[in-house]
DNA sequence: GAGTTTGAAACT
DNA sequence: CAGTTTCAAACTC
């Protein structure tokens, strides 16, 4: 409860020392690390901005799609956490994403408490009455739902709350939602409302949905164990919390809904903001998971992998400090999740995987001081937003999907691969045959926008001619997917990245810098290229989809999905939304630098994996009008 | 584990 | 915008 509350002080409260860590004096000298609240509020505004220029691109409908927007970009990313799919390499990508997740938070808390709390309330109650009268909408808000149900669980607890009704929702039509959702907020009990929390997050991956069910009748069980498990008290309070704030928070819920729910809407962003702050939570959770006793532990290790890997962000802080070396006991099994080793860049600058993955270093970190520490959030965003500032891209996913039939973009297709690095790379020596290269880091193949020289990316050469080409590299590629060949192995992946990458996707402005591009950490721990790590960027195909689709077919496609299957995909939403938040998201964005940057591409095609269900869901999912380009 | 190589990021 | 420097990961020994 302790660190919730401090967390939330600190982002609401301008005043907050920006450095109260031991390493708050240097801080100060950092160039761009000093910011004071007010910059930190105007990102928001900026953000807010953004989305606002998407929604005016868009349809008519256009202001509450922003604030869907927000909330997709918001949402998917978590459901990145948990997305385990059974396929997905538990790869650092989670980590990332989940580090997306909580800056996005931060400053969608951040957006709220700037803006005016009326101006939210009419865009929530928009919102609802969109979702009512849109069918095309109906996906939105079960995507959302969905998402929120991962936010829920892996973030604060007490947040996650508010959405339980949002999350049962989902399972039902979206047309009574916001009806229902107030009706049923009453009726639900805690347990109820913890279980789905805990259950939905999982549920965004395909192991999710073989889940689902199950699990749900161990939900109590599972909670349960948090609470017996738990090292830290701190997580423990935080989900007791949960039960006991339930008339609170439902009245928050019903908020949301309601047209005028000024307080319901401060609250929701207050949640948010608490989600975002609290990975105490999550790693509470994670520990749970890592104890594995738990008869849930089942269908949460999948998942679980992953959240290991965003043991950074969800264990920012370490209450107990058990946790923590627990999860690290836990990541430790899956190298995948990285640790910076900053000595100079204060983890501020990219050079940072932490921070240039939109993660929280944490202990297992080698750095130097670290000033991308939850405690110094302040710093960190206003850092983000310097660095964004010179680039938009910069903190977007490296890899971005695209879908080969596209050709708008133009040059991927030179590549066989789906996905391409958004900048493409400048190797010199490395043939793009190791990680030094970052496409190959992707799993992609370089594209006519690298400026590599010899070529020789297994993934796919700059050339066009086929990936693979050298024994070795045939070696890994195979080990990764087989995929030089494959799209669908790409697509496959593509799922994941999506789910994971997805956040920051592509999509050139992100406003929200939420979404973390996911670290390039494509490989696993073994030093095998991580099959879903090529995959890439599936969200930003997802809005380039829906830019070029426009929103009617985006629409109609979705529901269908939808309802098949109630998981929403992640990332899409967010990546759609931002592209159409991003003033520039034009399909086309180019790096500052006037680099190449391929606009994420969606390869709707369909995937054959298993998860294929899924994966059209979450393109459909943008569903939003503001998305569509006019 | 230390040292080297590499290329992105940052700077000029 | 190009060139240079800085940086930290990737790699090698």
């Amino acid at each position: 409860m302790s660190i919730l509350t401090r967390n939330l002080g600190s982002l609401k409260d301008p005043s907050k020392p920006e450095f109260s860590s031991e390493n708050g004096n240097k801080a100060c000298t950092n160039e761009g690390i000093g910011v004071d609240a007010a910059q930190l509020y105007d990102n928001s505004a900026e953000l807010q901005e953004n989305f606002d220029s998407g929604v005016s691109n868009g349809e008519a409908s256009a202001g509450p799609s922003s604030e869907h927007s927000k909330f997709a970009i918001e949402l998917p990313r978590t459901l990145k956490y948990d997305c385990g799919s059974p396929d997905c390499d538990p790869t650092p990508r989670c980590g990332t994403e989940a580090g997306c997740m909580s800056a996005s938070l931060v400053q969608y808390g951040q957006e709220a408490s700037a803006k005016d709390s009326s101006e939210g309330e009419v865009h929530l109650s928009e919102m609802c009455r969109t979702d009512q009268t849109k069918e095309g909408t109906e996906c939105d808000w079960e995507s959302l739902i969905s998402d929120a149900a991962d936010i829920l669980i892996f973030n604060s607890p007490n947040d996650s709350e508010a959405f339980r009704g949002l999350i049962q929702k989902s399972m039902d039509p979206l047309t009574r939602f916001c009806t229902s959702l107030m009706s049923q907020l009453p009726q639900n009990d805690v347990n109820n409302v913890q279980n789905t929390q805990i259950v939905d997050p999982i549920d965004s991956g395909e192991q999710q949905e073989t889940h689902d069910l199950s699990a749900k009748p161990g939900e109590d069980s599972e909670l349960q164990e948090i609470d017996q498990t738990q090292d830290n008290p701190a997580d423990i309070v935080l989900y007791k919390n949960m039960s006991s704030n339930t008339s609170e928070q439902m009245d928050n819920e019903v908020a949301m809904c309601m047209p005028h729910g000024s307080k319901a809407v401060s609250n929701l962003h207050r949640g948010m903001r608490r989600r975002c702050l609290d990975f105490e939570i999550v790693g509470a959770r994670r520990k749970n998971l890592g104890d594995g006793s738990n008869s849930s532990s089942s269908m949460l290790s999948q998942s679980d992998e992953k959240i290991a890997c965003h043991d950074k962000q969800l264990v920012p802080f370490k209450p107990g400090g058990d946790s923590s070396r627990r999860r690290l006991e836990h990541a430790g099994e899956n190298e995948s999740c990285k640790r910076c080793n900053c000595k100079k860049s204060k983890c501020l600058k990219l050079y940072c995987e932490c921070f240039a993955a939109g993660v929280y270093c944490i202990e297992p970190c080698s750095c130097q001081d670290c000033f991308n520490k939850p405690i110094h959030e302040d710093t960190v965003l206003a850092t983000r937003k310097q660095i964004e500032s010179r680039n938009p891209l910069a903190f977007a996913p490296k890899v971005i999907r695209s879908a080969d039939s596209v050709t708008e973009i133009g040059d991927e297709s030179s590549t066989p691969a789906s996905a391409r690095h958004k900048r493409g790379c400048n190797c010199k020596k490395s043939n793009c045959l190791k990680k030094y290269c970052e496409c190959y880091q992707g799993g992609v193949g370089c594209s006519i926008g690298c400026r590599c020289e010899g070529c020789k990316n297994a993934f796919g050469r700059k050339d066009g001619s086929a990936p693979l080409g050298t024994e070795a590299e045939q070696e890994e590629e195979t080990e990764a997917c087989e995929n030089s060949t494959v799209d669908k192995a790409l697509q496959k992946s593509d799922i994941q990245n999506n789910e994971e990458q997805n956040p920051s996707s592509a999509l050139a402005i992100t406003p929200l810098r939420l979404s973390r591009p996911l670290v390039p950490l494509p490989f696993s721990s073994n030093g095998k290229l991580p099959r879903t790590s090529f995959l890439t960027v599936g969200s930003s195909s997802g809005l380039y989809t829906s830019q070029k689709l426009g929103k009617p077919s985006i629409l109609r496609s979705v529901p269908k999905f939808e309802k098949n299957f109630q998981t929403v995909p992640e990332d899409e939403m967010p990546e759609i939304l931002r592209g159409n938040c991003s003033p520039s998201t034009g399909i086309k964005s180019s790096s500052p630098n006037s680099k190449r940057v391929t606009p994420p591409q969606s390869d709707f095609g369909a995937s054959p994996s298993r998860r294929s269900g899924r994966k059209l869901i979450l393109q459909s999912i943008p569903s939003f009008p503001s998305l569509t380009q006019h």
